[in-house]
DNA sequence: TTGTAAGCGTTATCAT
DNA sequence: ATGATAACGCTTACAA
């Protein structure tokens, strides 16, 4: 372990003051370019890195922003749609110079709210990846002043960017209607505490209705949670729930349909053939499922680098004028489940 | 946004000095059960929370480790087994009151290596959730003296956890001979540079031949990468260059044997009646596929709890005695791709 | 039991 | 162009 190295050390061993060494470090103030490239060969050649808690401390930006993900049923990281989004946030925002740090209820011995935890790590903005309307803590956050910027729920005051759901089952039923030409359709829709279920279902709705398909009470039912289980048990009871069977199952989710394709093929019934089976996000699995799905695809890539650069934006300048909520096109992917 | 407070200023509303805040703050030293009541009351109630930067610069425990999360190709947070062994780790070191936060090449205007950036945040701790043993920086970085714990490579002076993958194909090929009593058996490695699969490709070399199973040099291929595409491709491989069809494959991991269950399906070989295959991780989808996939579970939990607990107890005390690599046993999951 | 004051390693504002 | 020096907000002896 080499010995520990400051700007007052490293200013002694070059005969210079500590700010001169600052300076060259920040690009800022005059240094000449002879001091300036004695310096920087210098610190090359010790492998000096100024600390970052002292400058912290000192400079108010800390480039880091806090990143909340609410951990449904303990999928967290695991859940292979927001992991996507958060992984290309992250490296939007590292390659841009900032940093992530997980909020965390607890630091140290203290229990904490994520506003606490905010001020404590001076974090300079927030990304909510998944939250729940649910959770209080959010609301202060958001409320708070801090650069606040979320890919999954729509608050006052919150900057969302979100896909556009209510395009995306709009040509999802266009093509049921033109393409495959059903008009028997229901959906299995995911539980409404998320808003993008929630817009979706009303967006089922609304142009079921506006395309005149065939649907009743009974053509909807609620899978419990997010994953493959749910949908599965969710189908199960929508099978059975329906006299006339449909044609055509819109599912709010991958996760939830892969689970809805499973539940039909127990039940014995084909797909495409006899049911078509329609998804939304496009996750990885969804092209190497047996049959593949069709889905409605959002661009996680952009989700995750527009979240970022909006929060960068707010973060250099705090008043920017932006749009609070900011919806991306979708695509729908035809594959085995529709035909 | 409420005035900035610092235990300055709270010790002035109270009428207290700096130091005894930091005293109650700190459980430390001597403070009147009276005046510490006063306190914590006080900053209870205006949200008070101490400036991380300030006690890390004096202190020198950040409470902070690294993570290191090299992306092979991109996959990243994507990847569910490692990403589910960083969850269990992020879990329990944050119960503990750590913080994680992911190392990056750059910070603020300057590249660095992890050395570099880990003295830079003056962490206590590193983890290498998935490494790469061409990675040059990994090997400073381990020789460094900073604590380090990995979950994937084997390093001197890096201290693993990891499952143990002889035991696992130990069983696996027992399983092959002695219930399913098949004795051709074929293997899907995966790219040797991880160690997880170069020791279960030894292991299965060294088992296939103490038990006498029927192998030669075409029974064994090598998918290109982890995913489930290069495991399609690998099957298709196999099943062209060897001329006596396998009874029974085994695949280096599932993410991989998923591709390699779809190419079969592809070829019209039945699994598990023309053909058994046998994963190993157990991820989520290994269930849901059809057929459901036979496979060795890691205990992902405990890979990533043990993992913690060593780093932590390395943290708090670096010259403790603990074995280098710890190995964790697992478990062989029947299901339908097998018989 | 409580208060005082010297750092910790920077940055930034002055002088020089 | 360079050098002093005062913060930044905390911890920790040590003094009162």
């Amino acid at each position: 372990m080499t010995k520990k190295r400051t700007i007052y050390t490293i200013a002694k061993e070059l005969n210079l003051a500590p700010g001169t060494i600052s300076k060259v470090l920040n690009q800022t103030g005059n240094v000449s370019d002879q001091t300036r490239a004695r310096v920087l060969a210098y610190i090359k050649e010790v492998g000096y890195v100024p600390a970052s808690s002292a400058r912290m401390l000192k400079s108010k930006r800390t480039y880091t922003v806090g990143v909340v993900f609410t951990e449904e049923s303990d999928i967290g990281l695991e859940h292979s749609f927001f992991s996507s989004i958060l992984q290309h946030f992250k490296t939007y925002l590292e390659k841009e110079g900032y940093e992530l740090s997980f909020i965390v209820k607890k630091l140290g011995k203290h229990e904490m709210s994520y506003y606490e935890w905010c001020m404590n790590k001076r974090v300079d903005g927030v990304y909510i990846v998944v939250g729940n309307y649910s959770d209080q803590g959010l609301y202060e956050l958001v409320n708070s002043g801090i650069p606040c910027v979320s890919t999954d729920m729509i608050l006052p005051g919150l900057h969302t960017v979100i896909s556009d759901n209510d395009q995306g089952i709009k040509v999802t039923l266009d093509y049921v209607k033109n393409i495959t030409k059903k008009s028997k359709v229901a959906m299995v829709s995911g539980p409404l505490n998320s808003k993008a279920f929630a817009e979706r279902l009303i967006a089922f709705k609304k142009y079921a209705e506006q395309l005149k398909l065939i649907t009743n009470e009974s053509s909807i039912v609620y899978a419990e949670s997010f994953g493959f289980t749910s949908g599965y048990n969710a189908v199960l009871k929508l099978m059975k729930q329906m006299t006339e069977k449909p044609e055509v199952i819109l599912v709010a989710s991958d996760d939830i349909a892969l689970g809805v394709l499973k539940g039909l093929r127990d039940l014995e019934i084909k797909v495409p053939e006899d049911i078509q089976v329609i998804g939304f996000d496009d996750i990885a699995f969804a092209k190497h499922f047996t049959p593949s799905l069709t889905t409605v695809a959002q661009d996680r890539k952009q989700l995750g680098e527009t979240a970022a650069k909006l929060l960068i934006a707010l973060m250099e300048n705090p008043e920017a004028e932006i749009d609070e909520v900011v919806k991306l096109p979708v695509t729908l992917i035809a594959r085995d489940s529709t035909k």
